[in-house]
DNA sequence: ATCCGATGGCTCC
DNA sequence: TGGAGCCCCTCGGA
């Protein structure tokens, strides 16, 4: 198979097809035949394998009068992980992953090719349904036409990615990272929530500092938001059933509601809440819960408004909730029912929705765009992201489904597409890829910059020394900053241009937290690994490590995947 | 180096 | 409807 590049507008990175792959057939009968009477057919392997798996009541017998004729041969066939069948193996051979051919694709999931060969790998876009051609000319379509389109503007501005990490703090939590959220006001303020309910406060201009805040929830923080009225305070809604309100200066937290007041009485009656958001027209925050109910709390009183709503199907997880940037009676919701629902905040009853957006499966989360707040975009864990162009419109299909690798659902947080919220054109969008690609002898999981108006990747970014995968991603509100949960660490990715220009005091800054500085002083290279000689040397406070630009065609990986 | 476990959703019965 | 068992690229700690 020849080398294939993948279509992208940036950064250029060749993918190189890994050759061990193509061999990797010979490379079996090389590797694991340890039969020493020669070459062995496939079809004796296999039954060698079965009679191996069933040995019976004879099997002593059999044993004593083989060690009579012969030396006893044992085959080291390797079977597929997978599916259990030899002449074939899935893994990673180096640093390409190689699937189970007996397996539908890993990617869009479908019969006939492994991911390797997949359309949608190696050109993104191919996957794209576009949107069909509709006639439904109502009222309210003709409303938007006249009304909000013309706040768009006809031509899409270039993009401007974030490329490069500029700091980064490496093991920042003690748990995985769950979700992000930028400070309303303060440019250089990120929040980030994990998975044992820590609040971290980082001020990335100011990468030493540490602050974390331990007390305010017990397990997973799934969401988090600022009071629009006073920025200093911050709701977050987790999994151990409460919402807190916190002071991000003291880190003095209060509870607005908990869903658990008689503590743990099992796994059937233990609430937790996931999605949230607030409602500044309304004065209201609303979550929702794990058993399909949303709740509301009244912002002024933190007092519990209206009776729980049954929006999802019973017993289901509502996972994301988000109020429509310009319609603050609009409410969108998405959950573990395979549905996102369009709700009107004035008439909230169950089975009362305006619209149900049907998924194949589970969807990760549900948004309005940030300007017009007329489109929607879901991510569903049948690897593929969901664009309505106008909820005026017929909402029957979506407007264009477009593959995307997000489907790993259990140890990692789940993968949710964000708007770019500076985007004029309501057309980028971010997140992170789970499948891995070979770049230059290194398995990395990029973070992806979609256009979802017609499903072409528009950048895929990545940075050798970032192995793991990169779930949690939030578009700065002002700035072209990318900020990334990745694992238990948190980084910021600016434009290459720009970072190289404004340098700020803190510019290039790693950090690492934690009990195992000495393990990560090793991996990230303080001159006792062999990481390459022209890797950009990042100084800290007493300490040298180093992190490798992401580089282009020339981009090498000082860390060799060994898998 | 290797193993193990925390875990969530889905399918099957 | 509910429980058992399965699962395909995790990640970090013992």
């Amino acid at each position: 198979m020849a080398p294939q590049t993948r279509r992208m507008a940036f950064p250029q990175v060749v993918i190189e097809r890994d050759t061990d792959s193509e061999r990797s057939s010979s490379d079996d009968e090389d590797d694991f035949d340890q039969e020493e009477n020669g070459p062995q057919s496939e079809s004796e392997a296999e039954g060698e394998v079965t009679e191996n798996g069933s040995r019976g009541k004879n099997e002593e017998d059999m044993d004593s009068k083989e060690q009579r004729k012969a030396p006893i041969t044992i085959s080291l066939k390797k079977v597929c992980k997978v599916c259990k069948k030899p002449g074939h193996e899935a893994g990673f051979k180096g640093a390409t992953y190689i699937d189970c051919p007996m397996k539908p694709c890993f990617l869009c999931k479908m019969p006939g090719h492994t991911t390797m060969t997949c359309p949608h790998r190696v050109a993104t876009q191919y996957g794209v349904v576009p949107a069909p051609q509709r006639n439904t000319h109502n009222a309210l379509e003709y409303v938007f036409q006249r009304q909000l389109r013309t706040r768009l503007p006809p031509i899409k501005p270039a993009y401007v990615i974030p490329d490069r990490v500029c700091c980064a703090v490496i093991r920042y939590h003690s748990r995985r990272v769950t979700c992000l959220e930028f400070h309303p006001t303060k440019n250089n303020i990120l929040l980030s929530g994990d998975k044992k309910g820590q609040v971290g406060v980082w001020d990335f201009d100011k990468v030493h500092e540490k602050m974390v805040y331990t007390n305010i929830h017990t397990c997973i923080v799934n969401n988090m938001r600022f009071n629009p009225s006073n920025d200093g305070m911050v709701y977050a809604a987790s999994s151990d059933g409460t919402i807190s309100c916190t002071d991000m200066e003291t880190g003095i937290s209060s509870s607005l509601m908990n869903l658990n007041p008689d503590g743990w009485q099992g796994p059937s009656s233990w609430r937790m809440l996931y999605g949230m958001d607030v409602n500044s027209e309304k004065n209201v925050v609303l979550v929702a819960d794990n058993f399909g109910f949303l709740y509301m709390v009244d912002m002024r009183s933190n007092n519990k408004s209206g009776e729980a709503v049954l929006i999802h199907k019973k017993g289901s997880k509502v996972v994301g909730l988000h109020c429509n940037p310009l319609h603050p009676e609009l409410l969108l919701s998405c959950g573990n029912d395979h549905f996102a629902r369009i709700w009107d905040m004035r008439q909230l009853k169950a089975g009362s929705s305006l619209g149900d957006l049907l998924h194949k499966r589970v969807v990760n989360c549900a948004y309005f765009s940030p300007l017009s707040g007329s489109k929607i975009l879901t991510t569903s864990q049948d690897n593929r992201l969901r664009v309505w162009d106008c909820i005026f419109g017929n909402l029957d299909s979506p407007s264009r489904e477009i593959v995307h690798s997000h489907d790993f659902n259990r140890h990692l947080t789940p993968f949710r597409a964000e708007w770019d919220p500076k985007d004029p054109s309501e057309s980028l969008a971010v997140i992170g890829r789970y499948i891995s690609e070979n770049y230059n002898g290194a398995a990395l999981h990029p973070i992806d910059f979609i256009d979802i108006s017609t499903g072409q990747l528009v950048a895929e970014v990545m940075d050798p020394n970032i192995t793991t995968i990169s779930p949690v991603n939030k578009l700065h509100p002002r700035d072209d900053i990318l900020a990334t949960g990745s694992s238990r660490s948190l980084f910021i990715w600016k434009p290459k241009e720009k970072s190289e220009v404004v340098e700020q005091k803190d510019e290039g800054k790693i950090i690492i937290c934690g009990s195992t500085e000495k393990k990560f002083k090793r991996k990230f290279g303080d001159g006792s690994d062999d990481s390459g000689g022209d890797d950009d040397g990042f100084k800290s406070k007493g300490k040298n490590f180093k992190l490798t630009k992401s580089r282009s065609k020339s981009a090498h990986c000082p860390r060799k995947v060994k898998r």
